[in-house]
DNA sequence: GGAACGATTGAT
DNA sequence: TCAATCGTTCCT
């Protein structure tokens, strides 16, 4: 029997990339509670010379072959972790990448997994988003329903204020327009 | 076994 | 503009 949460999360993740702007990350980090807003997402799709999943399954991509709601987490150019929230059917491989989110609660605590102190470079990219929630490759796989990792409902974002537009950092599939942001929200990682 | 590359970031 | 830094994937 699957979750209504599972459900939810079950369609193509270019439909859902955009729906999931302005829902809520909850993370307990030792004792403490860290909460932040996605404002910035990407689609990849089984179907996408830019994705993970394009060639097929392989020990590194599996989970996003995975149930929908669970997290894909990888480790990319030596240092850095991204988080996804895994999308589509069981079996089809696609995802949606957090690239960034507005920071609500625990701020102190990311300042300290960040290293730095200003707030508008805490949480405006998908790596130094991850840094400052703590956030590696022991998440990937968990249950976004369940904590220390919650995805939960937030106000949802009018469309009129929803840009879409090419992906970041991709030298594959460069024209597709499957990034979506707040507009005019200052953590955005990239205009 | 070896090589090329990467859904990034921060410093120069 | 470029170095950092290493796991994953693919080729030999």
């Amino acid at each position: 029997m699957k979750s209504d949460f599972a459900i939810s999360l079950s369609g193509a993740a270019v439909e859902i990339a955009p729906w999931l702007l302005g829902w809520i990350l909850v993370r307990e980090l030792d004792g403490e509670t860290l909460i932040g807003r996605i404002v910035e997402t990407e689609a990849y799709d089984q179907e996408d010379a830019a994705s993970h999943s394009c060639r097929g399954e392989t020990p590194r991509n599996s989970v996003m072959f995975g149930p929908s709601g669970r997290a894909y987490v990888y480790f990319t150019y030596g240092m850095h972790y991204c988080f996804n929230i895994v999308t589509g059917a069981e079996g089809y491989g696609c995802g949606v990448l957090v690239r960034a989110v507005e920071p609500l609660e625990g701020l102190e605590i990311m300042r300290r997994n960040r290293g730095r102190d200003d707030v508008s470079q805490l949480t405006n990219g998908p790596a130094k988003f991850c840094q400052a929630f703590g956030i590696d490759k022991n998440l990937s796989g968990h249950n976004l329903a369940e904590p220390p990792l919650k995805l939960e409902l937030g106000g949802q974002i009018p469309n009129e204020q929803i840009v879409q537009t090419t992906r970041i950092g991709i030298t594959k599939a460069v024209t597709q327009p499957w990034r979506f942001y707040v507009k005019g929200n200052p953590f955005v990682s990239k205009l």
